[in-house]
DNA sequence: ATGCAGGGTTCGC
DNA sequence: GCGAACCCTGCA
């Protein structure tokens, strides 16, 4: 598969905090070390060229043409997104393994992205099995970490996160099947039954799996964004949830990935 | 050098 | 509902 550089932009996407789970290898090349789903990616200069991914490789990186419609959608809003997204371009939402999602965004609570993604690199280089053709470790499914010991996790730089990372990988276990068919608010909600999942982590679980789109998770920066640039701010996280549906719709978790990497770069806000 | 924030959550009151 | 603690690193 192949995909245009101007309607996905790799680094950003890949590497912009919705996953932790890719490395550039040392010829150049993006591994995405995820147990379920292994590929890598080549960057040409105006494509890019998908190689050895088990799964549908289309279904992760979004459809194009769904894609368009919602900037299409999007720059109608109002006159901060008419600009917004006109200046922007590929910035889109990945439709991740759901059970992976969980067991890297526990880690990203009160942590800082370099220090999320060693963790997440060294649990799957000390627990996770090679894959057969490159020979990187992929990242362990949540059998083996309901196996693991509080130091095992430790050692890896999780922390206090190791706590969570196994007592949840226990219950998500016994409870796999009740999430099977819940979407947007109620899957958040089922979701912070799990230790370490609070409202952001659960909101960044159900985006970022695909499974929700009509908000976009709420953590300092999208705070500092959203007051700034729509003078909005609540107390109650859920009162964002409902703020996000009413002024994005369907197309809330585009708009806020769109809208953070535009502020957040050219910092305008 | 000490303090604080970093893509928050839990626990105790 | 509210404040404090949490593991650890980088940066002021």
């Amino acid at each position: 598969m192949i995909l245009s550089s101007k309607s996905f932009n790799a680094w950003v996407n890949l590497f912009g905090g919705q996953s932790f789970l890719w490395r550039q290898t040392n010829n150049g090349e993006l591994l995405h070390f995820s147990g379920k789903f292994p590929g890598v990616l080549k960057l040409r200069e105006d494509e890019i060229i998908c190689y050895d991914f088990s799964g549908n490789v289309k279904d992760y990186f979004g459809d194009e043409d769904d894609y368009l419609s919602s900037l299409r959608r999007l720059r109608m809003i109002d006159d901060i997104m008419a600009r917004v997204v006109s200046d922007i371009q590929g910035v889109r939402v990945l439709k991740q393994d759901f059970e992976e999602v969980i067991f890297t965004f526990i880690i990203s609570s009160n942590n800082n992205l370099p220090r999320i993604r060693n963790s997440v690199l060294q649990i799957a280089n000390r627990f996770g099995r090679k894959h057969t053709k490159y020979g990187a470790c992929l990242y362990p499914d949540a059998e083996v970490i309901s196996g693991l010991s509080i130091d095992e996790l430790r050692a890896c730089g999780v922390g206090y996160r190791a706590d969570f990372l196994i007592e949840s990988a226990k219950i998500y276990l016994r409870n796999k099947n009740s999430f099977e068919n819940l979407q947007e608010e109620a899957l958040v909600e089922a979701l912070k039954i799990l230790p370490g999942v609070g409202d952001k982590v659960a909101d960044c679980i159900a985006v970022f799996s695909g499974r929700a789109n009509s908000f976009s998770p709420i953590d300092v920066w999208a705070k500092r964004i959203l007051r700034e640039v729509y003078n909005v701010e609540f107390s109650h996280y859920s009162d964002y949830r409902k703020w996000w549906r009413g002024k994005f719709g369907n197309d809330a978790a585009l708009a806020g990935q769109i809208l953070f990497e535009y502020f957040r770069n050219t910092s305008k806000a």
